[in-house]
DNA sequence: GGGGTAAGTCCGGAATCTGGACCCACCATA
DNA sequence: TATGGTGGGTCCAGATTCCGGACTTACCCC
């Protein structure tokens, strides 16, 4: 009988590179314009130590490419790649659920306008007719053969 | 002068809950409709220890609620809050990521379809004007007093 | 020379995660 | 009666990871 075998589904695979504690917030800042080491220690509070190796395992996924600034004192900038672009939706998504379920008295810490001049609220949509998607509105469809592994 | 202190954004506050290792995998079961935990343990691959320590932070935080299906051998399913189910675009975007970046040569192992009947690939577009939103087209409007902490 | 900045590295202790064994209550079978 | 299986855990010791703080190197500015 086949006990069934953990499932590496794209989001297990996604956790392994980003869901590393600090991983997220690393890259939050260089969604926000603060590409370099120290700004980013600043900001996010983590260890030195973790966030040489966050910025390690995220470069190797391709995800931020470490750009010299300087030579001489040799000094890096971390940029965002395509793929790491890519990361905008999980990080939108996220910070809208910690506005809606986690936000002090004070409100979100952070608001955003999109560039049709109004707050920028994330909606997910599907991409096929435009509609917004909830939990429930999408089902599975085919086993690619990889359900169970 | 003030260094800056960590920001507490809601990215940090709702990584604080669905952080952690296992978490959202935890999630993901509950969201595929297996919410008994011998079921997530198989399907995860998640210590059984670690398991119950995250489905206990996920109901105290409100997103999963314990409910009993049989007394004496008193048992459990987990089902998800509306605040749970509010983090499905998290998911959801996880695993589109997943898909576009780390799918093998199968393809993606987890497929959905939308309502509509086609592919569901999930979008992020803004609620205000409906259109799709990449990084760059969203702009840190106000620092509501929180920005820097 | 003195102080500051940037990007790390090094360290020992603390916290977490891990796999595996174990437990208890039930049910089914024979 | 024993035997085995399921479900939802707990307990444990060891491995891994995280943590804060100190230290380093190389520059710049005054």
């Amino acid at each position: 009988m086949a006990t069934a075998q953990p499932r590496t589904c794209s989001i297990a695979r996604t956790l392994d590179v980003i869901g590393e504690k600090w991983a997220l917030l690393a890259l939050r800042e260089v969604f926000l314009g603060n590409r370099r080491f120290d700004e980013m220690v600043r900001r996010t509070g983590a260890p030195r130590d973790t966030l040489t190796a966050r910025l390690k395992t995220l470069t190797g996924a391709g995800i931020l490419e470490r750009r010299p600034y300087s030579e001489h004192p040799a000094r890096f900038e971390y940029h965002l790649t395509p793929a790491g672009r890519d990361l905008y939706p999980v990080i939108a998504t996220l910070m809208a659920w910690g506005d809606k379920y986690l936000a002090g008295e004070d409100g979100p810490p952070l608001v955003l306008d999109h560039t049709c001049g109004h707050r920028f609220v994330p909606q997910l949509t599907c991409q096929a007719c435009g509609e917004t998607v909830q939990y429930g509105q999408a089902r599975v469809a085919a086993a690619a053969s990889g359900w169970a592994r």
